[in-house]
DNA sequence: CCGTATCCGCATGGATACTG
DNA sequence: CAGTATCCATGCGGATACGG
């Protein structure tokens, strides 16, 4: 069965696969919460509250679950002090910059090309609307 | 009510913020499927089919629907030939360009750290293990 | 203050069937 | 070949309540 499409796996370098290395980092920078901690956490240590009120919109448990897994791959590094009640911290990791750096570069590439997406996007509808 | 945390907008720079330009490009470079498609269309115009079978996991709504979305952005462009059957060409913007570079660092990045991020998690799951 | 555990609505996305 | 339409499972993520 399937006679005509048993390509192998997947062609293209980098195309469907969950063990490529790409896919790890892409699906990091893909993730909206993870992108946000890190770059809240960027001028240095930030408590799980603080993190909490300067993001705002997120939710404790999509912060304590982000930061984990961020803890996990050595993202970022969580220090406990024993001050009661307990006060925690948490900072990127030496490892961070990197995606840090991707992600000010992202940053500036959608700065100075979103208003070229945004026209494509009112283009695209206008011309929607006069279809309709 | 929410009296103790009514900042108006969310504070940092980048903090959650649907209408930031740099969320518009993150959502889209977090789009699996996006990616996907781009990285396919970097060596030139491929038609519908072949898409779809290069791609190998993707399925048909998903592929309809993402291109779509990239059309919109005016990221890719859609050629139809009213031949019999029909063909339809799908190639990327010059646009397009700038998100391929970006793509490309991050494959850079990603092959060459990602070997730090699994002894982290390996790491980290081993602690958890001992703990345990 | 710093979380974890639970419940649950809702959107994402696959499978399938049908049209131009 | 190139899509669109529909149905439906599942998993993400918010709200809430409780524990260390």
């Amino acid at each position: 069965m399937l006679s005509t499409l048993d390509l192998p796996p997947p062609r293209i370098g980098d195309a469907y696969n969950p063990d490529c290395p790409t896919r790890h980092v892409l699906d990091r920078i893909g993730d909206k919460w993870a992108v946000l901690v890190m770059l809240t956490l960027k001028d240095g240590p930030v408590r799980f509250n603080d993190l909490r009120r300067r993001i705002g919109a997120i939710s404790q448990k999509m912060l304590s679950q982000t930061l984990k897994s961020l803890e996990r791959d050595g993202l970022v590094s969580r220090a406990a002090f024993p001050t009661v009640p307990v006060t925690v911290e948490y900072r990127l990791t030496p490892l961070a910059g990197g995606l840090i750096g991707i992600l000010d570069q992202i940053t500036h590439w959608a700065e100075s090309h979103v208003g070229d997406i945004m026209a494509a996007r009112r283009a695209h509808d206008g011309t929607d609307a006069l279809a309709a």
